[in-house]
DNA sequence: GCAAGCGTAAAGGTCTGACACTTGAGGGTC
DNA sequence: GACCCTCAAGTGTCAGACCTTTACGCTTGC
């Protein structure tokens, strides 16, 4: 009976199947509790078979749209006495893992160019840097001073870790979690994108003393001071990165971004 | 055999249950092939009891793998003869439409404030509408123009979604795909947040008189100009949520944001 | 009385094998 | 040559069984 439910596609005529699978039906009445609230957070669904009853489906069916739904981090499991499935409580780092392998796909696939990422970078960096000069709290502070302790060590990859460790700093010091779920997945994608990392020695050290400037006019509250240096600094790792991008094209390079 | 295989959490040393289930481990491998691009985008899997035979599972698990992959939109598969699993081609739709729901429910759950959305949005909206200024091209300008054709009208959910066009076509004529990716989704999260809309009607006019000030702003080419008035106008609108916030503070309210 | 150990049952995880439904392709008919 | 019909590959769905995990509670022993 649920099978012959139809969800015709509105935005399109083209002749897309219309009907849903099951386990499809049974996953969007299920996010729909969880976004309505119905659900709330925390709270158990039924089991398996008892939600294959209520339903009226198979529960491998039930199974099958649990599944959906917890790769989208909407609800989670646990086996055993007392297991079940839990709506899951919304986490920044869910949608940051999400984002994460998204960006990257979509940079490898050439649907948004490196240059977009690195100038969305530019645009949300640098209001952050203010914003941090002027919010952070001595913890924060400290602990974006500690990102910059990683003086002589020259391994390349665990310096772009360290470099990738000074930004976030300041994202979290600027006190919008929302800009750091957002910007650090592109920290990610770039990383990934350019691991083998072939900056020249000089090139590391200009990077550190621009951590260190920044560090200092965040430090000093100075507000403007560290959105100049911000900028500056990300115009640095850009010519970088472009320089990189002509030289080894690697995988695409076909029609260049508008 | 393959449930044998283990991955310890290596973060932290608490006792998570160290043995993936078998779907979940399906999942990781393609997940990685995709990614890897060693699974070219639009290739086709095999068919699901190939699989089953070459990952040594049944039929089943392979199954909940992939309902998993492709709710994450790396894969979708198709029914019939010449049906089967593909490898999805990364879209901004996809990501779009994940980070709607998923930003509802941070915000809902208060990981996120309304606050810090709407300081993200000023962040990025801002500076897209400088660029807009400087490389929107004749088509994107008309379709800006467009959206502001809705003189009369007073219905306020289609007011609502014309205020959204206008946003998304700035966004748009900015030609930069990411942040465009970024930001609708905060439109979404908003407009459902405050569906009820009280705004009063001289809010709604001045509104539109801000949307045509920018609109010839950047028609004419006037990057600051721009940037400033888009500025103004987002002040205007943060005010009113704050305000429509305040009256009404909806489901949550417990601890405030920080 | 309390701590350690064991058993148990609820719930998810996995398997098997069967059948239904979808849909393009190829062949047959007019 | 256009239309229809059949077929087969592959996904969708089901039922029912058994395995595995794990917290709770009972028993045992000190």
């Amino acid at each position: 009976m649920l099978a012959q439910e139809v969800t015709l596609d509105e935005q399109s005529g083209l002749p897309v199947s219309r009907v849903l699978p099951a386990y499809q039906q049974v996953a969007n009445q299920l996010q729909e509790l969880i976004m309505k609230g119905t659900l709330a957070v925390g709270e158990r669904l039924p089991a398996e078979g008892e939600m294959a009853l209520q339903f009226g489906v198979s529960r491998s069916t039930v199974r099958e749209a649990l599944r959906g739904l917890s790769s989208q981090s909407l609800v989670l499991t646990k086996r055993g006495v007392n297991g079940g499935t839990f709506v899951a409580e919304p986490s920044a780092e869910h949608v940051q893992t999400y984002l994460e392998t998204t960006i990257g796909l979509l940079s490898v696939a050439d649907v948004v160019s490196v240059d977009e990422i690195l100038e969305a970078r530019e645009l949300i960096e640098v209001p952050s840097a203010r914003l941090a000069a002027v919010r952070r709290d001595e913890d924060q502070l400290q602990r974006l001073k500690a990102t910059l302790d990683t003086g002589a060590e020259v391994d390349l990859a665990a310096d772009f870790e360290g470099h990738k460790d000074f930004h976030v700093a300041i994202m979290e010091a600027s006190g919008n979690r929302l800009l750091e779920v957002i910007a650090r997945p592109m920290f990610s994608v770039l990383r990934t994108r350019f691991m083998r990392d072939r900056a020249s020695p000089e090139f590391g050290a200009a990077v550190d003393r621009d951590h260190r400037d920044i560090c200092d006019a965040i430090a000093a509250g100075d507000a403007e001071a560290s959105a100049r240096l911000m900028l500056n600094h990300l115009g640095r790792l850009r010519s970088m990165y472009e320089r990189i991008d002509r030289v080894a094209p690697a995988e695409i390079d076909g029609e260049a971004a508008r």
